[in-house]
DNA sequence: ATATTTGCTGCGGGTTCCCGCAATTTTGCT
DNA sequence: AGCAAAATTGCGGGAACCCGCAGCAAATAT
């Protein structure tokens, strides 16, 4: 049995390496790759039925590589070890996971022998298994009326890239009256206008912008690739004020 | 000679701890704390005059704690052993390195070899030793025409928490339009405006906390500390609208 | 000492933003 | 199909925002 090994933290990937060789003697061969691009070639190259994933990393963050790699091959399964209770992160797992795959996520802060614990029974029994403090954010964010749905979701990533309301009108193709209702939905959801009492009225767009960052709702990364998908669709209808 | 290793992540703490047990063998002492609360703490009660330090932490990070030892005891040599080229965490450095002191930064992605020499060099030589890579960060941060002076800085991380221009005149005892020319300089030199051609106008005030972000010069946790901060002046201040 | 630069301030206009109101369309359910 | 709830859209006004213009004071240069 082969395990890809997809980590960009030396230290990290050895411990990783140790607890592999220790928890599952079946596993005859184990490849290492640093970032999710890596990770998803060898993962297509290799055939690999069983993974163990980062999520922070540089080039191509532990989600997109899940999402390749689930696209050409659902039924692989993936453990998720990562430093942090990134609730940004989580938002996309929940998205992405296949029905037929198996999928676990443990937090590095865990114990040697909850993370052996983990690496058996997802890469081997195909079971899932979640962190408890972990799942306690996936409910959380997925619970209602603090989920934001997708068009939110869209919305909210053009606000902090500082688009103006005509302009999220125009990419998302709804009226301009409905991109502010769901501004306003996003200020709810997001507890704008909550904390401000009397006598301290706030920007309420910059305060969305801050806390979805600080509620880890937004991180710099989605900000970058969102900046990037923004600037193509830009790029594609430029002909248009002509 | 006794040694303070501060470093929440248990991974690189024992890396860390035997590197230095390689590279300094008149090391006698070897102390561990996983914060900067107990690093400040520990650098108090053992009188240390040489320390490791992380940066990016929970509780107190590495800049806070920092500042703290070096109030108290400005000769203290301090080695920076960081993940991240955070800008963020730079700018904070640069402000309170003591003239009398010794200090240095090293990469975690560093090689053994360099973490030793730099080991060697900071805390038993006391020289001054940066990663090359950090100081082109330091050195753009600190160009003229990009480097954000003190005021500025303030009004960037009132307009980050959602303040509205009255206010920020209000706490920082400005007039209000002052505090627009704040932000018009802050504009400038985070380059707001700048990539919005025509047809493409952008929110300003978002804009500027997306590129302050992005490009390191805020992060998570100053916005934690700024919030924090303000809500302390807010209430010391409640008594003004009666 | 005079001239120039730099920073702070008020004023005013054009724009965007927030949001209540009401009409219309879509959705969901029986 | 029929009806109610929810979502979408237009309108309008008050507030906040961006910024050019101009006056004033302090610092600096000539």
């Amino acid at each position: 049995m082969k395990v890809l090994l997809v980590e960009d933290d030396q230290f990290h990937a050895r411990y990783l390496q140790d607890a592999l060789a220790e928890a599952l003697p079946e596993v005859t061969e184990t490849l290492h790759a640093v970032n999710g691009q890596e990770g998803a070639d060898e993962a297509r190259a290799g055939r690999i039925g069983a993974i163990v994933m980062d999520l922070q990393m540089e080039n191509h963050n532990g989600i997109e590589a899940a999402r390749t790699i689930w696209a050409e091959r659902p039924e692989t399964r993936i453990l998720f070890w990562s430093n942090y209770s990134d609730e940004a992160y989580l938002r996309g797992i929940s998205r992405i996971v296949p029905e037929e795959s198996a999928y676990g996520y443990v937090l590095k802060t865990a114990s040697r022998d909850r993370l052996k614990l983990a690496l058996r029974a997802v890469l081997i029994e195909g079971q899932i298994m979640v962190d408890r403090e972990i799942h306690r954010f996936q409910r959380r964010a997925t619970a209602p009326g603090n989920a934001l749905d997708d068009s939110e979701y869209a919305v909210l990533l053009d606000l902090a890239l500082g688009l103006q309301d005509k302009l999220i009108a125009e990419r998302r193709g709804m009226s301009l009256r409905t991109v502010q209702n769901r501004l306003l939905s996003l200020y709810d959801k997001l507890g704008v206008g909550v904390e401000d009492g009397p006598g301290l009225p706030l920007n309420k767009r910059v305060r969305a912008l801050n806390r979805a960052i600080t509620t880890r709702t937004l991180n710099v990364e989605m900000l970058e690739t969102a900046q990037r998908e923004f600037d193509r669709w830009a790029t594609r209808n430029c002909n248009k004020p002509g």
